[in-house]
DNA sequence: TTGGGCTATTCAAACGTTTGCAATGCCCAA
DNA sequence: TTGGGCATTGCAAACGTTTGAATAGCCCAA
C-alpha cells in the first residue's frame, strides 16, 4: 500500500555516490563534474525520483503551504475567493490548505492550532460570524507570523487586510436608486458585528443624505442570515407594517435582494416599475432571475489574489508589515439589471 | 518573523531530561513516573507545546492529510462536496489540500505530482473535462496508492468510485414531464466524454421508451459548456428550426435549464403551461428563479463524505480494495417546482 | 621532496519525533 | 558480596534532505 518512492538515498546507492553529491548534482551546484551530474539526473529520471516535500519543510521550516480559513465554501463569492488564492499560490509554488469554520468560533480556533502544527508558512482567513474577541489573532500577529485577513476582516492594530469598498458600493447602489426616482428605501442589513454590514449600511445612509433625504431607523432592518426565505418573510411583513410604503430595497447580499424581490411579487408589486431592488455581490443567479437582479460587484477573484500576494510577500520578506500599514481596499462596480432600472 | 515553537527538546531542556522521556511521557507511555509525567506536561503546557506535524510525518511516512483534486470550486455542487469532505476528514483527524485543475489536464497532472511530494495519504478526484485517458490515475492504483473518485469517474478496473444515481434521476425527471403531458421532450446533453452525461442521456432515452415514445435524435442537443448563455442561444435557435415543436426541456444541468426558461420567456411561451422545464443538480437559485425551477437533487454534501470515509477507510486499512470492489451509488430525487407542474 | 591550488567528493550534523535497546540505580533475597 | 528483578531514564538511529567543513587525489611549480 505505501507508494514506494525512490529517495536521494537509492540514486546514491545505485551510483555508487554520496546522498549529498546527489543532493548537489541534482540542483546543479558548481564544483560537481558534469558528467557526475548527468548521470545522477539520468538515474533520477529512471527511477522517477521525487523529491520529499515532507523531509524539505522540516530541513527549512518552511512548508511552502499556506492556510486558508474561510467561513463556507459554499457561497459564491468565497468560493470565488478561494479560486484566485489558488491561483496565486499555485504560480508562485505553493499549496493550500483549507478549512471551513461553519461559522464557528471553535472550530476557527482549532483550524488555526492545526495549521500551526502543520507549519504553514501564513495563513489568510475571514472569520466567522461567531467572532468578536480578536484575540487568537492578536497573539499571532505580535509573534510576527504572517496573516492576511480578506472580506470580513477585524479592526485591530496591525492587521493586513484586503477588502472590497462595501462603503463605496453601498454608496453608488443607493444613489442609483434615488436617480431613478424611488424614495422610500428600505435596507435590508447585515449582521451588525461584521464590519463589511456596517459599511454598506453607512454608505446606504450616507447616499441618502447626499440626495436630501434623511435616514428613518425603522427602514434600515435586519436579515442577519441573509438568506431568501429571510428576507421574503421580513419584506412580506414589512409591506404590512410600514405607514410609509417602500418603494425599493437595498439589500446587504443577493439572496437578501431576491427574498425581497419574491415577497414583492406576491404582494402584487411590480419590480421594477413600482419597486426597485438592489442587492450585493452580483452572484450568477443575477442574471438569471426574473426581472434579472442589479447587484454590486465584488472582485472576489482579484480578492483571493491580492491576499496572497500580500501574504505570500511578507512570508518571502519581499515587504515589511512593521513598516508599510497595507489595508488594500478594491473597488466595486454597480451592475444595473432590470430590477432597478426603470 | 519565524514563530518560535517550542520543541521536544526544549522541554527536556528545561527539565533535564533527555527528548525520549519527554516524548514518552506526553504519550503516557507505561514506565515513566508519573511524577516526572506532570512535570513534563506542565512544562508542554507552559511553553505551548504544539507537536511538529511535520516531523511526525516524516518519521511516520504518513501525513495524515489527503488530497482532493476538483475541476472548480466555483460551482455549487462541487463546494457542497468539499463541505461533505471537509467535514469527515476534520473529525477524523485528517487535512485537506485542495487544488482545482479548471478543467485542465496539465493541471490535473501536476496536482497529483505536488501532492505526492507532499505525502499526502491519499487523493479523491472528480477529473477535468479535458481527461480522456486515464494512465495516470491507473498508474497510482496499481501502486496500491489509495484513490477515490467522485462524480465524473473513469471506467477503468478497480477504481473505487462515488456517484449518484446519473440514470435513475434522468429517468425520473423524464418520466414525470411525460406524467405532466410533456410529449416533445427536448434533452440538453452534457459533453459526451463525462459517464454523467452519458447517463443522464440514456436515463432521458429510457424513460421515454417507457412511456411508448421513440427518442429522437434531434431532441438530443449538445450543450456541453453547461452555461446558460449557452443554452439560451441553443435553445431560442431550437424552437425556430425544429419542426416538431418542443414542448419541455430535461437539461443535464440547472443554467442550461434556465438559459432554456429564459429562451422561451423571449419567445413567448408559457412556462409551465406551454413548455416544461426540469433542470438537475438543485442548485440555490432553483427556488429563486420566476418560475421556480423543478430539478434533481444530488445529494453533494453525502458524496464528499462517502468518498473521504472510504478513502479514509482505505487508508486505514479497514477495507481492501483488492477484496472489496465499491461502486457507491447515491440516490437523487426529484424536487418538482413551478416549471414542470401544471 | 614539499606544498599550494585545484576539482570532486564525502562526512556529519541538523530539522523534531519516535522507539528498540541499553544503562543506571536501587531493593532485596540468597 | 553477589546478582536478579524492577522502575526509570538515556542513547542512538531513523525518516529524507541540505550544507558547512573536511578530505582525497591530482597537477604543477619551486
Amino acid at each position: 500500500m505505501k507508494l514506494e518512492q525512490a529517495t536521494i538515498k537509492d540514486i546514491a546507492r545505485e551510483l555508487n555516490l554520496s546522498a549529498s553529491t546527489v543532493s548537489r548534482a541534482l540542483k546543479n551546484y558548481p564544483g560537481i563534474n558534469s558528467e557526475t551530474k548527468r548521470k545522477v539526473k539520468a538515474m533520477a529520471e529512471k527511477l522517477n525520483y521525487r523529491p520529499n516535500a515532507i523531509a524539505l519543510s522540516l530541513r527549512h521550516s518552511r512548508s511552502f503551504t499556506i492556510g486558508v480559513i474561510i467561513p463556507e465554501v459554499v457561497h459564491f463569492f468565497f468560493s470565488t475567493v478561494i479560486s484566485g488564492i489558488e491561483e496565486e499560490a499555485f504560480s508562485r509554488g505553493y499549496n493550500v490548505i483549507l478549512t471551513q469554520t461553519n461559522e464557528k468560533l471553535i472550530r476557527e480556533k482549532s483550524s488555526i492550532n492545526t495549521m500551526l502544527s502543520n507549519q504553514i508558512d501564513g495563513v489568510l482567513i475571514s472569520y466567522s460570524k461567531e467572532t468578536t474577541d480578536f484575540e487568537h489573532f492578536s497573539n499571532l500577529i505580535d509573534k510576527g507570523f504572517p496573516i492576511v485577513f480578506f472580506d470580513r476582516v477585524p479592526e485591530i492594530p496591525k492587521a493586513i487586510t484586503v477588502t472590497v469598498d462595501d462603503f463605496g458600493g453601498a454608496f453608488e447602489a443607493t444613489k442609483h436608486l434615488v436617480e431613478q426616482g424611488y424614495r422610500n428605501i428600505v435596507h435590508l442589513a447585515g449582521p451588525p458585528n461584521l464590519k463589511i454590514s456596517r459599511e454598506r449600511s453607512e454608505g446606504y445612509q450616507a447616499a441618502l443624505r447626499e440626495s436630501g433625504i434623511t435616514p428613518d431607523p425603522a427602514m434600515i432592518v435586519p436579515c442577519p442570515l441573509g438568506t431568501n426565505a429571510e428576507a421574503q418573510q421580513v419584506v412580506s411583513k414589512l409591506l404590512h407594517t410600514l405607514k410609509k410604503k417602500p418603494d425599493a430595497f437595498f439589500a446587504h447580499n443577493d439572496m437578501s435582494a431576491v427574498g425581497a424581490m419574491m415577497a414583492c411579487k406576491e404582494a402584487g408589486l411590480q419590480v421594477p416599475s413600482e419597486v426597485g431592488i438592489v442587492g450585493f455581490s452580483n452572484w450568477q443567479f443575477c442574471s438569471m432571475v426574473d426581472p434579472t437582479l442589479s447587484s454590486v460587484y465584488q472582485p472576489g477573484f482579484e480578492m483571493g489574489v491580492k491576499s496572497t500576494q500580500l501574504l505570500l510577500d511578507w512570508i518571502e520578506k519581499k515587504f515589511d508589515p512593521e513598516k508599510s500599514e497595507i489595508s488594500s481596499v478594491l473597488v466595486t462596480e454597480l451592475i444595473t439589471r432590470q430590477s432597478s432600472v426603470r
